[in-house]
DNA sequence: GGTGCCATTGAATCTCTAT
DNA sequence: TATAGAGATTCAATGGCAC
């Protein structure tokens, strides 16, 4: 099979298997924007307890988010993010979300493979978990970074105007306001526990979508985890592939995408005039 | 003279000259926390030194000059972070605060350099610069790195209660919002014009301070610009050895420092019985 | 149905000391 | 060096349940 044919067979569809593996089957240049949620590396080698002495149900444990060393770390971002650029259209776009544990990590790698920043982003979140042990600050927010392939290509997709609208008139600024994902939104397993550990809210997916891509563009999501991108990506016509190296949570996020909403261009008498 | 003598010749003073030259003769161990406001990569005040002191060409355009831009600008952050680390005590410090243009590159830096990131905190700017192009988002923030030289080292100092009361009896959270640097406080030249480019908000330092250090530490200032930082310090009872390359910038910052107001201990009767 | 109280929980590099 | 126990310590949002 070649690239071209893997595109077609995959398009829309969310693929268990590695990404790094998975992106090597799929042609040059052919997505407009990718948005990547990969494994922060977040180094926790002790259960946290609440002020009640409850164990804190987090990242502990969690073995793919474990790595041998920083080393190993920025050598998986390099593979990864490799791939991705090769896929990128020149004037596609890249998202990367992190925290302190791993963004200025992958930020430098980031700039040495000639991506070319053009703005970071703060999710802040405004019902974060304290510090429990008053030992450090509230760590109240995660970083995007927002990037284009080719520094020379000024016509990157950026929907200012519908930017500006959402902002109620004012220009979209860099700071965004929401809170984490939980209720009726996050993915449950067993009855009553999380199905994934750090699923994003689809708000915040739905604004990076929303500036950075047009209806019908192709979106990459290599660590697409319980799916949210795709979902999002469904209910504002814009077409992707996802991969996720675990079968659970890539089955999950399959089920998710069935039942969501797919999004429906207005009808010919119901479009403005031009 | 020795670097005890050199301390000492230098303490609450700014010192005009090279921060990674004049680091070198002050002695291991001697700070509680360094405040570390760099040049950025980009719109560089001044032409780029190598740390051998060879002029980076600062040709626009080619991929091969931005590389070597970059990594030259790695080259320049691990010689003086390095010396800021020497300086530290191991339950010191480091704050640096930067944008996008440099701060991944700096974080990784200070990772690689055996720093243990405490907190990532971000500026909020109140009335941030608007992009005049409607290219991107407006860049409302600036992101500071919290780190403590020795992982193992849990006493840091946090005042965290202090913290905590100036928050409102709520715990500090890491995203702090101020306005810019401007009116009164901003230093002038020739009569209304800025005389430097990127003067910090004092009260932004102030809580840098009052969050890091207790009264009669020493903080280091390798980058102080106008001074801000020596300032702060001066108002709120800490040491200081402050540098700066730029002798104008220098002598600004000395008549500002003679200006400010210097801290009063509580005099005896004044003081909370214990 | 609405309101109020209580329990639960979240990408977290979260202590100190004795054995 | 690793483990166990004592002890100090949390904010906003959601959902269940009583009234």
């Amino acid at each position: 099979m070649n690239s071209k044919a893997a595109l077609q067979s995959w398009l829309n569809r969310i693929i268990t298997g590695d990404c790094i593996e998975l992106m090597q089957h799929l042609p040059d240049g052919a997505f407009d924007m990718a948005f990547c949620d990969p494994p922060y590396n977040l180094q926790l080698p002790r259960p946290l307890l609440r002020p009640n002495r409850t164990v804190v149900d987090g990242m502990q444990g969690q073995a793919w988010d474990e790595f041998a060393s920083l080393q190993a770390y920025d050598e998986f971002t390099v593979a990864w993010m490799t791939q991705v650029r090769r896929l990128l259209k020149d004037n596609g776009t890249i998202w990367v979300i992190g925290t302190y544990h791993n963004i200025y990590r992958v930020g430098k790698v980031l700039m040495d493979l000639g991506f070319w920043i053009l703005n970071d982003v703060v999710w802040i979140k405004t019902n974060p978990m304290p510090n429990f042990r008053g030992t450090r600050f509230t760590n109240a927010q995660e970083t995007l970074i927002w990037a284009v392939k080719d520094r020379r290509r000024k016509d990157y997709t950026f929907n200012y105007w519908q930017m500006k609208q959402i902002n109620g008139g004012k220009q979209m600024r860099s700071d965004w306001y929401f809170p984490l994902c939980r209720g009726q939104e996050r993915v449950m397993v067993d009855g009553g526990t999380k199905a994934h550990p750090t699923q994003k809210p689809e708000r915040l997916v739905e604004r990076v979508i929303l500036a950075s891509t047009n209806e019908g563009d192709l979106v990459l999501d290599p660590f697409c985890g319980v799916g949210t991108c795709p979902v999002v990506c469904r209910r504002l016509g814009r077409s992707f592939v996802g991969f996720e190296i675990d079968a659970v949570y890539a089955e999950l996020a399959r089920e998710r995408l069935a039942k969501a909403r797919q999004h429906q261009a207005p009808s010919e008498g119901l479009r403005a005039s031009p």
